[in-house]
DNA sequence: TGAGTGATGACAGGTTCTGTCATCACACTA
DNA sequence: TAGTGTGATGACAGAACCTGTCATCACTCA
């Protein structure tokens, strides 16, 4: 056996997970954390920059399987189309691993900074779509409206799921959210 | 004279506005801004709930006309519209503050804590709008979905406004990109 | 004149997060 | 096999944020 035990980095998350589903993300010291995980507190900011985002390391996948939904796009469809697409197989993403995102879901909808940290991170998601768009040729402000409008229908299609029946898949739910933004749309004055 | 200057609340955010300007607000302890409040530590978290919140006094009133807006909007209007009516009142209003706002903006860009506060304050904006449209008789999620898109709108033609050249002006900016995300729109493929 | 109210001061203390240096396992090299 | 990095962790100190609690004092009102 090597010195320390191995994967300090998932020991963390998994004991950070663990003691804000029992207690709160509030009622949760870091302190505790890396008890529960053999480790001491200054190794815990080696590894996540501060107390919430242990809880976000998911962000860099999604915002990967976004940019490359959108470089993989058909060169013609049109960005909302492309936008549309990326954000549906975000959504068949996290729908593969619902349990965990929903009980991820549960701890940082319980907490204002996280909350804060989330929208941080959504806004990010949009970013870079935005810059995925740009590099296929959508030019601003198209791209980031597009990207914009893309990641307010997941928002919504999100917080439609998690309150919504277990039965309904997240990806069904977005393409009845996206089709209800386009009746809401048509119905504006024409200009 | 009373026992104390007046106005303990006005004096805390002026000193703040003040520090952050020149100093940054990272480099900024509460110690200092009370310090040239002429007021001790406790008091400021008394007034504000953080450090942070100094920043933000303005929601409440940007909320509470966003509210109004929709509330007052004639009852034949759609949802979209109205919401576009809403934002637009608010640039207006930041218009007439140009350089305050800017200002603050300044700030808060330039830290990821303050930027993370400004989205929740945003998605508060769109819970304000949310609501109000309910009260008037939009169901759900149609509510919701334009509250979001006009946040979404808004949030984009504000950073081209704060990018752009000083003589545009914040509501015409809005317009522009609301007709671009309306073509946008367009494109898409018909369902 | 005295009780009540509200804002502030004073103080202690927990928690978060950072800086710094020491320690130790492992890998690589001569 | 011995020596030498290298990288992860531990240990410790400390600044800053934020909260709880009690005392103080001006003002108001009966």
């Amino acid at each position: 056996m090597g010195r320390w035990e191995p994967n300090a980095r998932g020991r963390l998350a998994q004991a950070a997970l663990e003691l804000y589903a029992e207690q709160g993300y509030e009622r949760t010291t870091v302190g505790e954390i890396t008890a529960r995980a053999g480790l001491t507190e200054r190794t815990f900011y080696r590894h996540y920059a501060d107390k919430r985002e242990v809880l976000f390391f998911g962000t860099e996948m999604a915002k990967e399987l976004l940019a490359r939904s959108v470089a993989d796009a058909p060169a013609e469809a049109s960005a909302m189309d492309v936008v549309g697409a990326a954000v549906e197989a975000l959504a068949a993403r996290l729908q593969e691993n619902s349990e965990q995102v929903r009980l991820r879901d549960a701890i940082v909808s319980a907490n204002a900074e996280l909350r804060e940290r989330e929208l941080i991170k959504l806004a990010g998601l949009a970013d870079a779509m935005t810059d995925a768009l740009r590099e296929r040729g959508t030019p601003e402000p198209a791209a980031r409206l597009a990207a914009e409008t893309g990641i307010a229908l997941f928002k919504v299609a999100f917080a439609r799921w998690i309150d919504g029946p277990d039965q309904s898949a997240l990806p069904d739910v977005l393409r009845a959210s996206t089709q209800e933004l386009w009746n809401v749309l048509a119905e504006r004055t024409p200009t």
